[in-house]
DNA sequence: TTGAAAGCGCTAACAA
DNA sequence: TTGTTAGCGCTTTCAA
């Protein structure tokens, strides 16, 4: 049998009796090579059970084709579709993922920025509206970065989002017209950006009904079951009234959901709900969840596109945004 | 200012007025180097707003302190507790985490398997059990592989487990003791280890209380909603009876369940259901989901500590055996 | 404690 | 069409 060990170009060169220059074009250009050469070639790197080193590669190319997909907490499934829209267009183009987890802390942001500017990658999609200040204030040192669904103030980046205003106050109309008027809002981390908007929706969708705005309805939480337990918790400790949870996230919502049914209040006869995002589990839920659906697949591959394009020089910081969709399931019912 | 550009060691040696050497000692080995040249470097370092360029440093190291972990399915939240538990303690040791999708496809496999051959990580952490047959072939050629959960016949590679046939056998107990015996298996993936050894258990459980397998009973999925919906639309259109579930994962239990739902068969009180995993969400479903919980994080941490062994020369292929802990909640029912 | 210099594996500019 | 060769940025050996 063959050589078990790792072999260089040289060596396969040697054996195929060319020069290394023709082993690289043989591999990268094939047809600036005579096939016979070709074929000789190839022969030669079987034998030699040869694997181009992609560290050399990325090293002498300046480039190694990956881009970090940092997410604000890997433990939310919501990122998993996304990352199966990056790695689509990512391969598509010869690109690698890494995916980081930024877990809701602005200094490890800081760290995979620095990974990006040491090159362990070509760029990063940033999924956090966490940003280390320091590195705001020295815009000229900020290697390729591209944002999807978050927005980071101060900094003119490309960017993919969805229209949260909209969706949320979509949403809250539609709580509102089916007779409901105290309204908790369980939102996402403030001040951040997706959070103030979906508030600003739902602030919006409350006016133009006559309602005022109550601060003892709106709670913030991390998007976790966890935080949609809390909220209603604390609601029911303190003894607010309320018909119906407009939460930031499906995971919130289902916490409340199920917090809830602990309290003896069943969804949607005596509260209703809805949620954010339409995750998988969203239509397999008791009840199914009403929800506001994200195109989480398209913001992935719209991200990588953007990335793609910003890393063949094009530097225009284009914003994209995409529909989001009410689905209507189970968990709202009329109030009177 | 300084210079906004993509500075080498080079530029920061002459700027300190010291050899290329010097630089690298004072990064690497700071006590290799007199506090006094430290201290001119450093500054250096920073006027030059020098970044080492780690391509560089891997390409010379033969190494880049990068692992990657391959899922069967990224789409299932199942692996993200691993990966919290191999990022733990990669970042420990110095090493990022890739993490890749095989989708169930034996040839997605052999790639990663490429990509480390080619140096574009140091090894591979494994979560499927597909593996690339011609690979097998020549295992001399095999890179730096840890398998977690699953395992690959044929071959002997340094593997963390759980003792499927035991939380398998528990569960189905768990059932029989409560007076179920037309019990349903919603498999996984069927020939591939974890599902035969599950399937394994509950043919013991069953065996042991003098219940034959009915081969109608056990239906094979791929561990998502959608399939635990299949299994029970199955089950009903053939006419099969039964009374309680178990399945492979706590998404096709809840698959399962939500179907049943639609079929008029509410849970527990009609059917009773076990999963297995123990996601966040089984908590939070309705009703709560009696389960079979793994140590998902344990397994990542195991599985990346195997594999910093693996690297370190070590080449012992351990094998390391997780617990399981039936977790009771609502979705068991006594039968009668 | 420091410096000089070789070289990791590959690609591409240039020459033939 | 093919070969020669410089060099990417870093680390490390050897010598001073």
């Amino acid at each position: 049998m063959s050589n078990e060990q790792a072999s260089n170009i040289r060596q396969v060169a040697a054996l195929a009796g060319v020069s290394t220059a023709t082993v690289t074009r043989s591999l990268q250009y094939p047809d600036r090579v005579r096939p016979e050469t070709r074929e000789k070639v190839l022969a030669a790197i079987k034998q030699a059970n040869f694997v181009p080193n992609a560290q050399a590669r990325s090293f002498r190319l300046q480039s190694n084709r990956t881009v970090i997909l940092l997410v604000r907490d890997i433990g939310n499934p919501f990122y998993l579709d996304i990352y199966k829209g990056v790695e689509e267009v990512a391969s598509e183009a010869g690109y690698k993922v890494l995916m980081g987890d930024a877990r809701n802390d602005a200094g490890r942001v800081g760290a995979h920025i620095d990974m990006v500017r040491q090159k362990h990658a070509d760029g990063l999609i940033l999924m956090t509206g966490q940003f280390p200040t320091e590195i705001l204030a020295q815009p000229g040192l900020l290697p390729p970065i591209v944002i999807a669904s978050e927005a980071v103030p101060g900094i003119d980046l490309p960017t993919v989002k969805v229209d949260n205003v909209a969706a949320s106050r979509e949403a809250v109309r539609h709580l509102i017209s089916s007779g409901h008027r105290e309204i908790v809002h369980v939102a996402g981390l403030l001040p951040e950006s997706i959070a103030s908007e979906r508030l600003e929706g739902y602030r919006q969708a409350l006016t133009e009904a006559g309602i005022d705005l109550r601060e003892d309805l709106v709670i913030p939480g991390d998007y976790s079951i966890d935080a949609g337990r809390a909220a209603v918790r604390r609601l029911i400790e303190a003894g607010i009234r309320f018909s119906a949870i407009f939460a930031s996230s499906d995971e919130m919502a289902i916490g409340a959901i199920s917090e809830l049914r602990i309290h003896g209040r069943v969804v949607p006869k005596d509260v209703s709900v809805i949620g954010f995002d339409d995750m998988i589990f969203a239509n397999a839920y008791e009840p199914p969840l009403t929800t506001v659906r994200q195109p989480r697949r398209e913001m992935g591959r719209q991200a990588m596109a953007l990335m793609i394009d910003r890393l063949s020089g094009n530097s225009t910081p284009k914003i994209i945004e995409l529909e989001t969709e009410l689905v209507i399931r189970c968990s709202v019912a009329p109030h009177d």
